[in-house]
DNA sequence: CCTGCCTGTGCATATTGTCCACCTCAAACG
DNA sequence: CGTTTGAGGTGGACAATATGCACAGGCAGG
């Protein structure tokens, strides 16, 4: 289920105009219309296309400040804190690690203060030991994947 | 820039099926074609919505390993760091932050192997002083917005 | 009263989903 | 070695649907 050259470049066309259609897509492809929908239909049916869910931009909804929270846990409490950090909006991703913490999770907030009150409804729980938050300043590289396609697609071929 | 108890209810349904036109949104949401178009517009104009880019799931890609590296940089270095980092394909995402570390990035590699070969690319660099790394073991909170926009929604009506 | 927003409606155009027959290439098979 | 088979691409067709855009009317708050 690797991807190969066209299938690279579709996504790359996706990613930069997302509202683009399947025709206008394999006209700027140079291909049949048909096959660009095959190819979609295969990126999706396999899992390399999740979906196409709306971009939030976090900030514009009125919570400019990012964080991101690394968890100590108490033992055997992993699941209870988990439930727990689900229940919190402002908790956008939650990973288990391996390291120094036990856990990682990215928060945002309406302000420093806010983030404040946001990272004590967090910690405020019985299962975590310690927590250390690094608030985001600057996000010089924005989650992206072209780059990474174009790589996964060139080493299929 | 808020949003309204409207925004959020379509938010939250582009969120749960992206696919669905401004006619199906219409009529699942009980308004007019013609008012989800105008928040819609709104919604993207004023940024909040920043597009519909394809979710691509990086372990379908072939890269199932995902890694959270913190990063110290040497004073005065942060730029060129930046622009070293942003030459991976493995680094999805970068941000500069407070805290322990100088900036923490996302990683992904093709294997837990590999992942050494991308620590070693993206600290072979003399800006960077000391890196560590927490390798992702679960996902227990995918990246999501609903539940902020609910709340977001919510706090403006 | 006026402005902003939502509604319901209509229209011409573009796109979608879904068929089909045909072609080519490469791999599997006799 | 020649042949069969299958997968995938092509180009075209079709009805059904969605889109962009425009319009007039209703309703609320300033």
């Amino acid at each position: 289920m690797s991807i190969d050259e066209l299938d690279g470049r579709l996504l790359e066309l996706l990613a930069g105009e997302p509202r683009i259609g399947v025709l206008e897509a394999s006209r700027r492809l140079g291909v049949a219309r048909g096959t660009v929908q095959a190819r979609l239909d295969r990126l999706q049916s396999t899992g390399v296309i999740r979906g196409f869910g709306p971009d939030v931009d976090t900030g514009a909804l009125g919570y400019p400040v990012t964080a991101f929270a690394t968890l100590e846990i108490k033992q055997g409490q992993g699941a209870d804190v988990r439930a727990h950090l689900a229940t919190v909006p402002e908790v956008l991703e939650l990973h288990t690690t391996t390291g120094h913490g036990d856990m990682l999770c990215r928060l945002v907030a309406r302000s420093n203060a806010d983030l404040q009150r946001v990272i004590d409804r967090v910690v405020g729980f019985d299962g975590i030991v310690r927590a250390s938050t690094a608030i985001v300043m600057e996000n010089p590289v924005p989650l992206r994947i072209v780059p990474l396609v174009r790589q996964a697609a060139r080493e299929s071929g």
